[in-house]
Order: structure tokens, then sequence, then C-alpha cells
DNA sequence: GCCAACGTTGGC
DNA sequence: GCCAACGTTGGC
């Protein structure tokens, strides 16, 4: 095996999965050739010729496809012949979905060698629990141009299971996740003929039919189809159904004893590469062939290979039949009779499944959409699309399957996959459906038919709510829905012109009693201030032991006296995390002891929690009875650079003092792109560092007493404006000073008198303000009450 | 133990 | 289809 296709044998199974969902219906992938990077189109540097060479019919004629076909069944061919095939009727042995999980002592030796196929699997395709390597997965697309590749990514879980993504990787190491992403990467390539999803350049809206690119009409017949699948009974007798049934043949099937029987095969393993995207874009259809084990072609998919339609002999039962041209590829094509047959036929699908519905619950219980959550929505508004199952009778408490032993049959057959749990879940939503009850469906309903003293509705139940855990929804934070723009979170936005790496929430609106501490504006501080954590609002930062070594101890070490749960992440999750209330962080922050420096100032310093939400709201002329209003209601902390009211340092000098502010400040983290430094006077200059920023003309100057004025374009504010009401006149600590850049950037520049359209283009940009010109006005607003009142005088005065 | 990075998933 | 952002993990 090459080295390239070693890669490409890496892919996760997440992605091999993948091929089922988007294309396994009407292309279940067969296993791959030994090369993966000769499957793209052949490189091009130039995109559209590439692209018009993916389109050449005679690069994808059928002769290829079948040769392709042929070598895979030349490979299960080349099982060794002593071996029966793995018959898929057969049960399973003791699921191995976990692949961290032991054999269990008494498992048969079935087990162990499901288990050893599994392990081989591993090795073979990389699978592992672990995430996926970011070098994974990627296969040489030159269609892009050279050294482009492309990836494609199947969500394991979540109501929108089983959706590809289709991420590309330029030469540069840009990667795209979408079409609007790879325009800006490609600029002054012209991708309106591109198909994002297949990779391919198409010629018009609708391929040529031997083309065989992928097309979305296609793609919304199969996920129609395989809605129908999920969702009609009578449907699901169709070889469509099947074809939708069927599981990508590719590594997911091949988990199963179908790839254990691969896996026999003497020549199998280089075959079977999972990430052959050639082969994905291909749309054969090999479906497992119950009683064979072989792929084989599905009757016709509706137009799908328009002329090829010709008439053939069913493999399986003789007489003949119209098939497509996949059909035509295959050694044993198959009739959709026997197709409907194989019905009865414990789908392979079910095989997969980790979670299973609960049968019990509302959810499970609910027959009818509600026509109102966002997966009906999504199906009013595009019927064509695979359907989601109304959220509404989503099962509340899905059944887990456990250990080897708790499941029927059924299920021990699988779970050789250690990635299943998508499909899985997957299958959750969908077996409930009431209407599932015929053909495949029927294999649901048997699903639910399990031992129960294994059930369990733990860690997992609420996978759904995971997603919401880090927001309370009621504090200021989270019902702030403006991105402030300039917190290090946001500038990572790329709607703010940022490289999308951290993907985190801005700052402000990180919810200010369950965010992670280190997402929370000042969390950056604690490690480099030698702050514990605990002093901060938010929740800890989880510690993902897994498998790595347990978190105890350091929770027991560092909380101790904090009684704040660290391991809360996974621990609380399943707990309900009540709300904290303000005194509950007092409480629970536990600082006065550990933190002297709790300010005794006129002005008590809010802690982050209470600060946030100060700033969050009082901003304006009504400020200073609110802030005093948070202080009373939230007990106070401070960080622990309260120099001007350390009685040790007050024989200091006042130069010396604000150095220890400045020292201060640089060993805190300033909200994003601020900066510290000593100027003349002495004073200490706070500027924004940042252009794009709104307070990129803003600067704080603090004197040696820690009075302080903020000038805008070197103009000093006016001592009425309401920034000053909000603070301490005086800015002794670096909270205090924190605090107020906090609030800076929560303004904007007044804009002044509109300038002239003459000055358009030319010249320097003269700002005409009025007198009182505000400087700092709410984001949402352009100029100041002065500014706009000189502006309408001036109009008024000309008219 | 921390965090940058990013896979993944939910929402629109 | 796209974006937002949560959760995880490898690397340090």
């Amino acid at each position: 095996m090459s080295e390239e296709a070693a890669g490409e044998s890496k892919i996760p199974a997440s992605e091999a999965v993948e091929e089922e969902e988007d294309q396994g219906e009407d292309t279940v992938e067969s296993p791959k050739t030994d090369n993966p990077s000769e499957e793209p189109p052949a490189p091009s540097d130039d995109p559209k010729e590439a692209a018009e060479k993916s389109l050449d019919p005679a690069e994808n004629t059928p002769a290829e496809a079948k040769e392709e076909e042929e070598e895979v069944e030349e490979e299960e061919e080349g099982k060794p012949t002593g071996e029966p095939p793995m018959d898929w009727f057969e049960p399973l042995e003791d699921d191995n979905d976990d692949p961290d999980e032991e054999s269990l002592p008494g498992e048969t030796e079935s087990v162990a060698g499901s288990e050893r196929a599994t392990r081989q699997l591993y090795q073979i395709y990389g699978y592992r629990r672990k995430r996926a390597h970011p070098e994974e997965g990627w296969v040489e697309w030159p269609v892009l141009g050279q050294g482009w590749k492309r990836k494609e990514v199947v969500r394991r879980s979540g109501s929108s299971i089983g959706q590809k993504d289709v991420y590309y990787l330029s030469p540069r190491g840009d990667r795209v996740r979408s079409r609007v992403e790879l325009i800006t990467v490609l600029q002054g390539t012209d991708l309106t003929q591109f198909e994002y999803k297949s990779g391919k350049f198409v010629e018009g809206e609708i391929p040529p039919v031997r083309g065989r690119p992928r097309t979305k009409k296609r793609y919304r017949d199969r996920s129609s189809s395989e809605s129908s699948w999920m969702d009609r009974g009578d449907g699901a007798e169709t070889p469509d159904s099947h074809h939708r049934l069927t599981p990508n043949i590719t590594p997911r099937n091949v988990h199963s004893n179908q790839t254990s029987v691969s896996l026999n095969s003497s020549t199998g393993e280089s075959k079977q590469s999972p990430n052959s995207e050639e082969k994905q874009s291909e749309e054969k259809i090999r479906l497992p062939f119950p009683s064979s084990s072989r792929p084989l072609s599905l009757p016709s998919i509706k137009g799908e290979f328009g002329s090829e339609e010709s008439t053939l002999i069913c493999a399986k039962c003789g007489i003949s039949f119209t098939g497509t041209w996949y059909d035509k590829q295959r050694k044993r094509p198959c009739c959709p009779s026997c197709w409907a047959t194989s019905k009865s036929i414990e789908h392979p699908l079910i095989r997969f499944r980790k979670w299973i519905p609960c049968g019990q619950c509302v959810g499970c219980h609910n027959a009818i959409d509600c026509g109102q959550c966002a997966n009906c929505k999504h199906g009013l508004q595009s019927p064509e699309a695979r359907k989601r199952l109304c959220r509404k009778r989503r099962c509340i408490c899905p059944i887990r399957k456990q250990s080897p032993g708790s499941i029927n049959v059924t299920y021990k057959r699988s779970f050789v996959d250690p990635v299943d749990t998508y499909e899985d879940s997957n299958d959750v939503t969908e077996s409930q459906h009431p209407s599932l009850k015929s053909s495949d469906t029927e294999n649901f309903s048997a699903n639910v038919d399990l031992d129960d003293d294994d059930m369990s509705t733990d860690d997992d139940d609420d996978w759904h709510k995971k997603r919401k855990r880090r927001s309370c929804g009621e504090c200021k934070a989270c019902l702030c829905r403006k991105d402030c723009g300039v917190c290090d979170f946001c500038i990572d936005k790329p709607k703010f012109g940022g490289s999308n790496k951290k993907r985190q929430k801005c700052r402000l609106r990180q919810c200010q009693r369950q965010a992670m501490r280190h997402l929370l504006p000042f969390q950056m501080a604690g490690a480099e201030l030698g702050l514990d954590a605990p002093l901060l609002p938010g929740r800890p930062r989880p510690h993902y032991t897994y498998s790595r070594k347990s978190s105890l101890k350091r929770s027991q070490d560092q909380q101790a006296d904090m009684d704040y749960t660290d391991d809360d992440d996974d621990d609380d999750e399943d707990s309900n995390p009540q709300p904290l209330n303000h005194s509950d962080f007092g409480v629970r922050n536990g600082v006065p002891d550990r933190f002297p420096h709790i300010s005794n100032h006129n002005y008590s310093q809010p802690d982050h929690h209470s600060q946030w939400d100060t700033e969050k709201s009082h901003t304006g002329r009504n400020a200073p009875k609110h802030m005093e209003d948070d202080e009373d209601e939230f007990p106070m902390i401070t960080q622990i650079f309260s120099l001007a009211e350390n009685p040790a340092e007050s024989g200091m000098d006042l130069e010396n003092q604000l150095m220890k502010l400045l020292h201060a400040l640089r060993s805190s983290v300033l909200p994003i792109l601020w900066y510290a430094i000593m100027v003349e006077g002495p004073q200490l200059q706070l500027i924004q560092c940042s252009k794009q920023s709104n307070m990129a003309d803003t600067m704080v100057l603090i004197d040696p007493g820690f009075c302080y004025q903020v000038t805008v374009q070197k103009q000093p504010l006016l001592p009425i404006h309401p920034l000053y009401d909000i603070h301490p006149s005086r800015l002794g600590t670096a909270t205090d000073v924190v605090s107020l850049l906090l609030s800076l950037e929560r303004f904007v520049v007044c804009q002044g008198l509109t300038t002239k359209q003459s000055t358009f283009g030319k010249g320097p940009i003269v700002l005409e303000r009025a007198a009182t010109c505000d400087f700092l006005i709410k984001k949402n607003e352009r100029t100041c009450a002065s500014c706009k009142a000189l502006q309408e005088l001036q109009i008024h005065h000309r008219e």
C-alpha cells in the first residue's frame, strides 16, 4: 500500500459512514481501490480544466466502474474458499462498539474473532475513538488544482446525524468548510459550476447522464427516499428503500460481519480504503446481498443513470428485469423483487445502532409531527430534503445498548465499529417512529426488544442537552445577542475577519454562570496572574480525563476549600446545574480568606460577574444608580491588585505605585489588544492597538494618583460623560482598569457632523464635532446628541 | 494542567 | 447551505 493509501486508510470511521449517508442511498460504497490518490480526476492546475477532465465521460466510463466493481468482487472472491461467507442474517457477536471495552470473560470465540476483526480494522482504517487527526482523511483533489485536498465527514450524532460535511484543504493549508469559504480562498477562480459537495465542476445544472456526477436533484431524490424509508411503511418495501436502508458498504459496513468477511479475505484489506473519493463520486450501488454477502447493484434509481437501462438477468431468481447502468456493471445484478424479498431480512443498518428509543417516553408516544419545530419546518420548507424527525417525537430517554448480553441478538451482532454512535442516534430518532412498522422498520421495533436490565439513560441520554449546558439563558451575557467584535473570540470569527480557529462565543456573551471560566472575559488572566480560577465566575474548566488520569485528586486539592465542583463538566451534566444566584458566587468563590485584597474602596469593586452585568446594562445616564444596585446585590470580589489600598505600600512613591499598576496590568490580560505603557508624566497610558477597534483612537491616561482621563482622538472626554459615572474616580487596581476598558469597548466614537460628499475619496476627512461632543456613544448610535443638534442647526441655517 | 485547535453539532 | 459555538483532545 502506498504511503498515500496508507494515510488514506486512516480515515475516521465517521467519514466512512458519511459515504453511506450522503451517497449511500444511491451509492453504497464498496471497498476502495488500492490507490486512493488516483481516485480523483487527473491532476490539473487549472480547476476548470480539471473539471472538464472530471466530466469526461471517458474517465468515468462504465467500464471503469466495472473494473472497480470487479476489484471488489475479486476481493471477495479472494476470500478463503473454505470459509463460508459470513451471513449477515447471522447474529453478530457481542457488540464491540466500544473499542476500549475489554472482552468480557466468557465471550465466545466468535466474539474474540470479532474483536480481532475490529483490531484489524483499526489497523487498516485507523479507526479510533479519539479525535481524528486533522491530517487524516484528506484526499488529493486536483480538481481544484494541485495540492488541494478534500475530505468528507459525517456527523455522528444530533438531529442532523448522518449529514455529511465536505471540507477542502488548500495547498496553503486553508481549511475550507463551505462554498463561501472556497470562493474566498480561490479568488479569481470561477466556481459557479463547481459542485461543492461532490467536489467537481459540472457543466450546466444537470450533469450529463453518463457523467454521473452527483447532482442536487439526485441528492434530494435520495434524501427524499431516505426520508421515506424513515417514515413510510409501504415505501420501505421498494428496492429503493433497500437501497436506502442499506448502509454504506464502506467502512461501517465493513465493520460488521461484512467487514469480517472482507477481513478474512486475503486480498480485501488494501481494497477497502474508505475514503476513495472518486468512488464516492461514482454512483455505484453496491449492497450487501443478504444471502451472499455480495455487493449487488440496486435496481434502477429513477433516472439516475439515464439511458443506461437495459434488460438484465437477476442473479438470484433468474428473471429478467430492466436494470440500470450500474446493474449492468454487476456480476450479479439483482432484480427489484429480490431486493424486496430481502426486506424481511434484518437489515445491516441496525447493526450499527447503539441507541434505541425507549418506547415509553412522551417522545416515543408522540405520533404526530408538531409542525413547529425546526425539523418539521425544515421538512416543510424542503420537502425533498432528507426528512428529520420531529423533535417532539424524539425519544427523550433513548436506551443505550450497554454491554454484551444486555441486548438482543440483533444488537449483539453489531458494534464492531467504535464510532457508531451517530448512526445509533439516528436510529433512535428514526426507529421510534410509529410508522416504521413494515419491512425494514420491523427490524427497528425488534430492536427495542431488549433486556432492560442494562437500560440506561446515563450520560448520553441528555446528550442533546449538552450544548445547552453552558448557558443559563438568563444572565445578561446569555441574553446579549451582539458580539462585542473586539474580544479575541470575536476577532477570531470569520465575520470579523478572523481565521475561525477558536470558534468560541464572544467573551461578553459567555454565560456568567455556566460558561467555562477560561472563556469568560478575564479568564485568560487567571494563569498568568497566578489566581486560582475559582476567583472567577463561570464554571471551572472541565477536565476531560476520560481515558486519562482521574481528576479526582485535582478536584480534592483545588476545590476542597472552594466547594466548587470542578468536574462538573462531566459530573454535573447529569445533575441539573442549579443556576447560581449572585450570593452563591460570593460564597462559592470564597475569596475573602484567600484574597485579602478585596477592595474596600468607596467603590467596592464588583466581581467579574456583576461587573459584567453592570457594564452590559449601565452604560447609560442612569448607570450610577444601577451600579449601586448591583453592588448592593452582589458580593463584590476583586482581583488582588489593589495597590492604592495596600497599606504595605503606603510609603511608596506615587510613581512606583503607578509602576506597580503597570506591572499588574502587564501581568493581567486586558481586553483584546489593549496595551499599557508608561509615558511621560509619569502617566500610565492604555491604548487600543487594533485599528479595527472602535476604540482605536481612544486612550486612557492614569496619573500617579490613579486619577484617569479618557481621550478620544486626543480630545478629552467630557467629565460629564456617563463612562465616568460607572467607574471609580481612581483606577487603583487592575480590575478597575480592565473594567473601564471593557466599558470603553462598548462604545463607539461619535462620527460627528456629516461630512460633505466632496471630500469623498480625496483629502483628509476632517470630522466636525460639536464642542460638547460626547465622543463615545452607544453602539447603535451614529452621532451624539450634541453633534446631532449641531447638524440640524446647520441644516436649518443653510435653509 | 492548560489551551489552541478543530471536529462536531445545533440553529437558522 | 452556512454559521455559531460547544466539546474534545493532542501538544506543550
